[in-house]
DNA sequence: ATGCCTTATTTCATAAGA
């Protein structure tokens, strides 16, 4: 069983690349992030013409996460129990009313397939650490661990795929000097990774297929994925029972080059 | 000090990303 995850940065601007790749590499079970569009509006008719099945959660222009599965989609999770929205700055008279403040956002989809209980996630990015989307980040990953330590309670195959937007460690970034203060860095971000890896998710870390890290995310500007300038953020997390299974897991590179890319490339593990 | 690039939308400008 081949398991992708893939940061898609917009699935309508990027469905010729997304079909052509999962033409090319044939994944079973595939994580999308960022499908900046609706649950409706997703093209699902053209994702079923290759064979998958489609559990997408969208809500707009931003966030937005999909499941793609041809080894059965069922137990579809949109979001999950307790999973938190932003709240907006603590501080402050609320002058005008804004509906959506504190309804969560369209960042978790799960479903078991084949056997494996599957989360795609989009963690909120935190913009600074001063901000109230930096707390909200945190509330996010605290309101995450509660729920899938109740899955694993009783589902040992699982694996929760996505863009955490966190760095785990400073070798997971091209240049820690350049990240001091910002967010993805700070130790509650990565104490909130190894709350996860506490409850018994092993990080099963890709080969970078060229150059020592296995950086998935490259910024656009400046020539970054030229000169390897990345960062490792997307990362699959999973079970003992299922990384164990784990005989290959690499960082598809490939769909990184070329016009009109993701910033973000696959991460691709294939099962046992 | 900021943008560098790309996206969708309340589009010829803005907000957000990380």
């Amino acid at each position: 069983m081949r398991l992708a995850t893939w940061n898609v940065n917009s699935v309508k601007a990027r469905l010729p690349r997304l079909l052509g790749w999962l033409g090319e590499a044939k994944p079973d079970v595939v994580c999308l992030q960022e499908i900046k569009t609706t649950t409706a509006l997703f093209p699902e008719a053209e994702v079923n013409e290759l064979g998958y099945e489609v559990a997408a959660h969208g809500d707009g222009r931003w966030n937005g996460v999909a499941l793609l599965s041809s080894v059965g989609l069922e137990d579809v999770s949109l979001g999950f129990p307790g999973e938190p929205g932003y709240q907006g700055e603590a501080a402050g008279p609320t002058l005008i009313d804004e509906p959506s403040l504190g309804r969560p956002e369209a960042r978790a989809v799960g479903a078991t397939c084949g056997g494996i209980r599957v989360w795609s996630l989009y963690a909120p990015n935190g913009r600074t650490p001063e901000s109230a989307h930096y707390a909200y980040k945190l509330d996010w990953f605290a309101a995450l661990r509660t729920a899938l330590a109740a899955e694993l309670e009783h589902q040992p195959q699982l694996a929760a795929c996505g863009d955490y937007n966190v760095a785990p460690t400073d070798d997971d970034v091209w240049d820690p000097a350049v990240f001091v203060g910002s967010t993805h860095v700070t130790p509650p971000e990565r104490e909130a990774l190894a709350r996860l890896r506490a409850l018994g998710l092993r990080d099963v870390v890709p080969a970078p297929m060229k150059g020592p890290h296995p950086f998935t995310y490259w910024d656009y500007r400046a020539g970054a994925f030229a000169k390897d300038y990345g960062m490792r953020i997307d990362l699959v997390y999973a079970t003992e029972a299922v990384a164990s299974r784990v005989t290959r897991a690499y960082v598809d590179r490939e769909a990184r080059k070329g016009k009109g890319p993701s910033d973000h490339a696959p991460i691709v593990v294939d099962l046992s």
